[in-house]
RNA sequence: CGGGGAGUGGCGCAGUUUGGCAGCGCGCCUGGUUUGGGACCAGGAGGUCCCGGGUUCGAAUCCCGGCUCCCCGACCA
């Protein structure tokens, strides 16, 4: 990972544990100007900074119902007086428990409050560096309002803050429509940096802007059309036929002809899952209609469920079944027989399925069309990897309802509070920003989050004028109100010009005996090749064309 | 949680097979030379060989138990 290995040789952070980093003085400096960004724009949309604990009773997590749902589990100790203490992963729960006791009427809201703090959770395996870790800071924003329109409104406004704090840190973000994990609520979006490295896969279509995470993606499917005849169920030899691969070219017929079932277990429980032959299941989509994890059979656990690895049916049992809405329940369908070598032909799911569920539980995939897509101009999604910077939720009403978060609206009547939940992880998000701009040697950052506006090297510290100088030029860049690091170690040349460059600082300042015999010094833009020679006197002016 | 690997000076590692003086490179300290792309010479400091137990005259090395970290997978704002 290049941003971890930077971040390590650049001395900005240092790994104490699995998941768990220091951050240095340089490294700490980023962070800071990263979180002022956010300030900034946190403010200028009206929300407000507060301050919620990282440690907290677990009373609260009671009340949401997250105290023994929540993925990973909640890290927890006992106080003194035995009573059970969480270390906050996120802050629904107090945020919530400060603002029921103030809100009392429409007439309190709208407002947002957000606070940078330390989350802890402990993910079952920390990886990437600064990317995915156990304990992190993190940014996150709450808003409360009175209906769902006002919601839907600063929804927009927290999404158009989030593209300027990226913008300003330097990646280009594209936001995708997301699954709500473990936070919950209908709607969600995320911002993901597009990066090889990322572990997030996006879909997108670059002509009408469609774009989801993966786990997310809806598309066009191809539905069989019904077939007029009557159509009766055939036994069809298939030897050794089990693939839909092999089943299409066995019946040369395009694979959304054929039903696919597979079988899951959801806690415990056997489901089938069917879908047209040409589509796979999203196991997150089949997750949150299940409510529950769900892992798929293996081979040994299919036949002792008395079914037929390869020859599926959902026909002659009662196992519950899940239908995805690829497929056409009038339609006629070839599908396995539960028996070896021998296929179905002719079944219409709506005549011989006992269907518990129909809806789209298939994976999206590159090269589909998607939901908005417009079939006569686009061309199919493309697939980016990414890393996810910030993830922005309609909670709706889902936690004010369980937590007594309620109004009294215009009529008098009492509900319950709409609530949005705003997102953003500082350390990968400087974790991104190197992602995109560094490379093997260099670490990149932009003038807004670089720990020091610029660096200045004295080349010749034996040198007295070289000396003064330096010294001179250093004090008038700190009084012109720069942030200044000052290199006037007693090192050769090529190793103040290496760690310049793993310095993420923008501008190089050399000082030197060759460059003092015109009353000069040498400036270097970071990422560009050529030298400029600037009388001492000028320094300030070049460098305010710069910064 | 499953599979694999590792733990020896500040960092990176060798030594473990076959038990027998605790080693190397980088870094650090002192002195000197050098000074526009990670310099050189000389001298020096620095160790709970992850922890606990066992075998043995003797354990970094063998045996048992534990902890931690890394990688792949599962999982995951």
């Amino acid at each position: 990972m290049l941003s971890h290995k930077l971040l390590t040789k650049a001395g900005y952070i240092s790994q104490l544990g699995a998941g768990i980093f220091s951050f240095t003085p340089i490294g700490w400096r980023v962070i800071e100007k990263i979180k002022n960004i956010i300030r900034y724009e946190m403010n200028s949309i009206d929300c407000h900074e507060a301050n919620f604990p990282v440690i907290q009773p677990s009373d609260i997590w009671e009340e949401s119902g997250r105290i023994d749902s929540f993925i990973p589990p909640l890290a927890r100790f006992k106080d003194r007086r035995d009573k059970i203490m969480i270390i906050a992963p996120t802050h629904e729960e107090s945020v919530i428990s400060l603002v029921r006791s103030e809100v009392n009427s429409y007439r309190d809201m709208p407002f947002s409050l957000f606070h940078i703090q330390t989350k802890f959770r402990d993910e079952t395996r920390p990886r990437g560096g600064l990317l995915r870790v156990r304990e992190f800071e993190m940014k996150d924003a709450y808003s409360f309002h009175a209906d769902q329109n006002d919601l839907d409104d600063i929804y927009e406004k927290f999404s158009n803050a989030y593209f300027n704090i990226f913008n300003k840190c330097g990646i280009d973000v594209i936001k995708v429509a997301a699954d709500s994990g473990a936070i919950g609520g209908k709607v969600s979006s995320e911002f993901i940096s597009v990066a090889e490295s990322g572990e997030d896969t996006i879909l997108k279509c670059d002509i009408c802007s469609y774009a989801a995470n993966e786990e997310k993606a809806e598309f066009k499917k191809i539905i069989k059309t019904i077939n007029n005849n009557s159509i009766e169920i055939s036994e069809v030899k298939t030897p050794n036929i089990k693939s839909i691969k092999d089943l299409s070219n066995f019946f040369n017929l395009d694979s959304y002809n054929f039903i696919k079932t597979m079988v899951y277990f959801s806690s415990k429980k056997p489901v089938l899952v069917s879908l047209a032959g040409d589509l796979e299941v999203n196991e997150t989509k089949l997750k949150n209609l299940l409510q529950n994890d769900v892992r798929l059979a293996n081979n040994d656990e299919v036949v002792d469920l008395g079914l037929t690895p390869g020859f599926i049916s959902p026909i002659g049992n009662n196992f519950d079944l899940i239908l995805d809405d690829s497929i056409n329940l009038k339609a006629d369908y070839i599908l396995g027989a539960n028996k070896e070598d021998i296929h179905l032909s002719g079944v219409v799911p709506e005549k011989e399925f006992n269907i518990k569920s129909h809806t789209d539980i298939a994976k999206a995939k590159k090269g589909y069309l998607s939901i908005d897509c417009d079939d006569t101009k686009c061309k199919g999604m493309n697939e980016y990897k990414g890393i996810e910077v910030g993830h922005i939720f309609k909670l709706g009403n889902a936690y004010s309802t369980k937590m007594g978060l309620n109004f009294l609206d215009k009529e008098g009547k009492q509900r319950s509070v709409e609530m949005g939940c705003y997102g953003i992880g500082v350390g990968r998000l400087l974790a991104a920003a190197i992602e995109a701009n560094s490379n093997q040697k260099e670490l990149v950052l932009n003038k807004n989050i670089s720990p020091f506006h610029v660096y200045i090297a004295n080349l010749n510290t034996d040198n007295l004028e070289v000396k003064e100088a330096s010294n001179s030029i250093y004090s008038d860049l700190i009084n012109s109100g720069y942030e200044v690091l000052f290199d006037d170690r007693d090192e050769g040349p090529g190793v103040k010009f290496n760690d310049y460059e793993l310095s993420g600082v923008p501008v190089r300042i050399v000082i030197s005996k060759r460059s003092l015999e015109n009353s000069e010094v040498e400036i270097l833009e970071r990422g560009e090749d050529k030298l400029r020679m600037v009388k001492i006197e000028n320094i300030d002016k070049e460098l305010s064309n710069i910064l």
